[in-house]
DNA sequence: CGGATAGTTGAGTTATCTCAAATGCAGTGG
DNA sequence: CCACTGCATTTGAGATAACTCAACTATCCG
């Protein structure tokens, strides 16, 4: 319960901040269970042997950039509290969500070696995030092999994942997509505890499902329309409810 | 100029087979500047000192797998001559192909790690690859600084790679995609040497392209047709040349 | 309350797909 | 050598998923 040290980096003004009600080593890290965020924050724990400079949590508001595609630093963010989304942009606009990152999520992993260039990282909610320097990172993971094993886990994770989203844009449907969607951040959440049952909050806009799914907003908004009109899921007030989650999987997978 | 020992592990019938003109320390590896396999060749040279088990070269027939989707094996293929393809493919025979492999190729570098599964790869044209076993790159990369450098460097690489797969994918025209598959494949091909002027060996079916670009047959051969009546390009006997680059380029940026 | 941002809905357009038939081409067995 | 079979490619016609545009409504936030 300690008041945790805050900057505002990106963002200049002070915001009103949402309270975590979580007393674990690192209070401003709620979730990291499987992610890299796992074994950073092991290393955050015995900080006092030096092995990894406390970082200062960084806050954010909703809308800003976290990261800039042109930034070359040598720091990775990784999301302590918020709702944010890695994208990259063509120059006429046109742009793809690569992942929605919750809390625990790192960029990705290939992010903590070296700079990966045209990503942008932006908040979706208010966002909290720390940030790494590299050069710690990597020491820390090359003179510690079982970090190096839960680093090689995601890493594959995190390849599956690029594998599945090629899948889905090229070859799923409209509808595939966004069922899949839904149901991929319903997994995740839950994994952090963040399911109250079948429902969650949900702050992306369709545009950012939009630009997820590969399909233009209008387009998700009909598709989301037939969702709830079939009762397969319920959308009020920033929060979203899968009524049934069978059905829902059928619209997944379907075909 | 040695004969390589060959063992046909997946292929059953002996095959012709074409011989390398290369007296490299890896005379079945031509190629492999920039790819991990730059840094498992190094130390296939060193391999008296016990480096790496020196491995056998495997000789496949085109159209064959080398990988099946649910071989959970501890040996990870390296493409030594010849083109083949990574793919995945959903329950009912749609299917996206993730990359084209070509000599000096590793499936992936999270497939160092561990399997991946789904993942299916399978010969183009007649390939020759070697086999080496996870546990013993795993070694030889926690114990060599240098070599993890430059698996980072190629991990980054293929995570750009994916990123750039999705936002074609998910954003660009079916016509700036098959644009950029075939300079993407003009560059790399050149940077093994095997491009003759803007020519080049195009052993490709227009399915592995569609299944790349996520598109139909019968769209890429009409694509193709107007490339080539546009003097873009020009296809005969499996072999593409690139009529005039700067028009390409503009139709893979277009817009 | 007012302005901005987000979502809905309908009408019409277009890129891409499906189906199908015709052609080519490469390998096989008689 | 030929006929045959199986794949690859081309082409056209029609269908459809997803897009664009535009107007309207709802929601949020100061």
């Amino acid at each position: 319960m300690a008041s945790v040290a805050q900057s505002h980096v990106i963002a200049d003004e002070a915001l009103p901040r949402k309270v975590h009600g979580d007393a674990s080593p690192c209070a401003s890290c709620p979730t990291w269970e499987l992610s890299l965020c796992a074994a950073l924050r092991k290393d955050c724990a015995t900080e006092a042997n030096g092995a990894l400079p406390m970082s200062t949590v960084h806050t954010v508001p909703a809308r800003r950039t976290i990261f800039h595609p042109k930034e070359w630093s040598e720091f990775v963010p990784i999301i302590c509290s918020g709702w944010s989304v890695s994208s990259i942009a063509l120059p006429d606009g046109r742009r793809q969500i690569l992942s929605f990152l919750l809390p625990g999520d790192a960029v990705s992993t290939a992010f903590l070696f070296g700079p990966l260039s045209g990503r942008h990282v932006e908040a979706v909610t208010e966002v909290t995030y720390r940030k790494f320097k590299r050069s710690d990172i990597r020491a820390l993971l090359l003179g510690n092999p079982d970090l190096f094993d839960r680093l090689s886990k995601t890493w594959i994770e995190e390849r599956v994942q690029a594998d599945q989203l090629a899948l889905d844009l090229g070859r799923r449907t409209a509808s595939e997509r966004i069922a899949r969607q839904i149901l991929n951040l319903a997994e995740r959440l839950a994994k952090r505890g963040m399911m109250s049952g079948q429902t969650m909050d949900f702050p992306l806009r369709q545009r950012h499902i939009a630009d997820a799914a590969g399909l233009t907003p209008v387009h998700v908004s009909k598709v989301l329309g037939e969702f709830q009109r079939a009762r397969l899921i319920e959308i009020n007030s920033r929060s979203l409810t899968i009524l049934n989650e069978p059905e829902l999987r059928l619209a997944a997978d379907w075909r």
